[in-house]
DNA sequence: GATGAATGAGGCTTCATTCAT
DNA sequence: TATGAATGAAGCCTCATTCAT
């Protein structure tokens, strides 16, 4: 039946309005200064609408995070596997992910925030979660550069510590920008980041 | 008078227990799981005598924090400005951070952990104290790199995105080794930190 | 909708419930001495639910005072009001004092306890709105008076005064019965207060 | 021996010196919210030094009430069997009352705000305490109005209630000096409460 | 399905009193 | 005898979750 179908698509409209919200006031309390109420008034429901969505306020915080760092996550690769390059393709990964920060800056104040790790004993579900997803993420970092590595274009150096450290790297300038307010975009960033990950910052010797 | 002395000491000393074991248990539980009451019986007080020790739960917390971290601060401090070659000054400034992490293991994860950043409203001086120890930090890093430009050792670029990309580096690795236990010494990394940031990941060429 | 009516009156019925409660308990045993969990329990309801009628113990204790205390004050003046003979009027001023004394011995003990003015800080509140209240009282009292003044009948004198030597007299009255438990009503002393405030104590000479 | 003599002056030094900034501090803040901590200080004892003048806080408290009271009403009598006249013993029992207001301010807020009837359980002795001696009060008021009586210088009337209503006067205007914060003094209002008191409030006819 | 009032466990903090020094 | 740190019971209040309407 169409009802069906249409009952999904306002559920899932309504799902969504709560997840924005939620969003909204979790970056600015965090997790434990937020309250159910707020949220649910924010998003126009009442209290007890949301335990319809969400089974708990954990796993509204849960579904927050994690659906939207997929979305993150599977922006990034898109945009990676669309260029053939290797730099490019390392550009591509830091340039979109710097995109996604200025994009979603609320949602990134919760990320550094991080108080995913202080959820009483159920974290212990999000972090595996958040470890697994990560994890993915740094795999496919990781598979860019070991291409770069077969094809001769960077150096054979462990992938893993090469990954590690171009993600320690973006992270850094992202947190920079989002804990110093300024004018200028984090685009701008991503020639530094590519000039010392690639070049390193030794003067002459190369 | 010796009495007041002895007193003060003897002060200091259960302080010391107490946060000694707040660190255990913010760690294990973060801060909103940590009950005051848990803390002052793992340090063998009553739950009324941590407050003649601090004024508050947030405020222990927040001694707790600043405290060590600047504990880690300065030792680092200390240990670069031993070095005199520059080259030297920064692999001390990562190696030390590596010790610091390897031998305090549990505070870094809360400081990893972030729930700093979700104390309510009071965490406003948290934020503050902190970020003024950590631009501290940013800022002796800087100086270090100036000084490595000033000798020609070093590119000539802005030295604020040169301390970031390093400080990225080495938390991130920091973060690995935290969140995946293995056997290995943290300070096994700091060779690739310091090929990465000096040499750069690209192959030839140089 | 008439739903929302429905709700509302309700409401205002556990509320009064609460208040009904809280006088009692707050008459046995003082403000300090009474648990806002006894309260609750008394009412049949939960902690929780009596801070959805009062934000606080404290405004609980203020509302449950001065919304009876109005309640007297209106009561007195509309009895006052409808006598047209000055004599008649002061004696009921009197009469329906005495009355509601009777009536609300409880709330009276509260009353003459006067924990009311103990409140920590948030008290002047409190001390403010039955100050004004009880002033308001005081000048229809004088008011009274000055029109007996005016129509010849009383001597020419501060009527601020007339009127706290009435409202001490009264009061006295009521406080000797309230602490003194006989059989007695308190509308016998009715008669004793006009004659000692109309004519005094000394024998002849007048 | 001189010893113990000089020791039990100290002794009472000491205590003196306790209530008297005990008096300030309830007069302050009220029963509960005066710390005991706070009373120690302001008499430069040590908390536990309290407890070898006495046993509670509660039964400073009532030491302090009751001592002081007691030296109103000694001082009250003391004036008034000195005069031979009726009427000036009554104009005196009143003025000396008067005196002790203006000049104990503090203590009579206290009084007047009267937490003591809000004492836990213990409060039953205090009340009872408190009880007699102004029973022995009334009874000295009573005796003297008797008096007039007998000598025919009052009405024939309910001594009793005639002592009632003397007081509450008085007590009414000691209230609203106390309360009301002015320049005059308390001994201007003896005239009234002697001619309200003796010839009341009507106009001829006497 | 939607609502939001009711619940009540649990947390932080205070403070009178004790007792080892 | 004086001290004041330690105690721990008890209180107020919050808030995630439930469930009758």
């Amino acid at each position: 039946m169409v009802k069906a179908e249409r009952r999904e698509r306002e559920f899932n409209l309504r799902r969504a309005e709560i997840l924005e919200q939620a969003e909204k006031i979790f970056a600015a309390k965090g997790f434990y200064n937020a309250a159910v109420a707020e949220i649910a008034g924010a998003s126009g429901f009442a209290v007890g609408s949301l335990y319809q969505f969400f089974p708990s306020k954990e796993q509204l915080y849960i579904s927050m995070l994690t659906e939207k760092l997929n979305t993150m996550y599977s922006s990034i690769r898109e945009s990676v596997v669309k260029q053939a390059d290797i730099i490019k393709k390392i550009e591509v990964l830091v340039a979109s992910q710097f995109r996604f920060v200025e994009n979603n800056t609320e949602f990134c104040c919760i990320f550094i925030r991080g108080d995913h790790l202080s959820l009483s004993e159920g974290s212990v579900e999000l972090r595996k979660r958040l470890k697994v997803d990560y994890d993915i993420h740094i795999s496919f970092t990781e598979e860019v550069i070991r291409e770069g590595i077969r094809t001769g274009l960077l150096k054979k150096m462990d992938p893993c510590m090469m990954a590690a450290a171009l993600t320690g790297i973006t992270n850094s300038y992202a947190s920079r920008w989002l804990t110093t307010v300024e004018g200028t975009s984090l685009m701008n960033y991503v020639p530094f980041v590519m000039d010392i990950f690639l070049e390193g910052v030794r003067k002459d010797a190369k």
